[in-house]
DNA sequence: CGTCTGTCTTGACGTTTGTCTAATCAACGG
DNA sequence: CCGTTGATTAGACAAACGTCAAGACAGACG
């Protein structure tokens, strides 16, 4: 399964600070670059970022395979795949009750994202 | 060449509208994400992260190539390859001036990438 | 226990990506 | 007009990715 990741992971970065001045304001070092690249890189598949979407925008902060799955015309591994991307990026958190499997977003990280690429107000 | 996409860019959206709930309050339509994907997507490479930054953040707005290219350990034609993904992802703009080449951000484009992460406050 | 349903893993496939070298284009200076 | 320097394009190749079909695993329910 290797959900034990050799480096350094998002969540890490996130426990260790509150990590990340905008990259507009600071140049990122290469070491933070390589932690935050593939959380964006998760969210660059049209299927993910719907995935996500779904996800962070569900009722009650959670929603089933069994709801997500339908929603597109991909097979079942094929979702399931992408959600392990988006967990092993650190977005989602997943846990089973009973026969379903719910997922439900990590809305410190995606803050995260989110402050990392603010720009200040004037132009 | 092809920087004439044949369906809408990120740009296209940017200038519609203010563009884009985050996605943690409403489920993104595909074509929004598929608009959107690509900009995630560009993102998602440590060398075109630390790029962007470097570009976001230079000193008067801009910076150019032969102050990018040294910074890494690669070669100048794959530097100038990530460059291209992000003028192609909308996040920069390049222009020659002589015989230097000079990148910019475009910070609302990067801004409205960050609304779209947006988080409420509380949990 | 056996079987059904929901989810994930495996293995395979074609495509895309990141990198390089070699060649080309663009601007400046003899 | 030629040679030099900065940047991009073209072509090649290995690695990673998105997808699927088939199989395995986990719980529920007779």
């Amino acid at each position: 399964m290797s959900n034990q990741p050799a480096v350094l992971t998002l969540t890490d970065l996130n426990a260790a600070e509150p990590c990340c001045t905008p990259i507009a304001e600071q140049r990122i070092p290469a070491e933070t670059a390589a932690v935050l690249a593939p959380a964006f890189k998760a969210l660059g598949d049209p299927v993910r970022l719907q995935l996500m979407s779904m996800i962070a925008s569900a009722n009650g902060g959670e929603i089933c395979v069994c709801d997500l799955t339908p929603a597109f015309e991909l097979s079942g591994p094929t979702i399931s795949h992408h959600l392990k991307t988006l967990r092993e990026a650190g977005l989602v958190d997943a846990d089973r009750r009973g026969t379903w499997v719910y997922y439900r977003a990590r809305p410190a990280v995606l803050r995260q994202l989110a402050a990392l690429l603010a720009v200040e107000a004037a132009a």
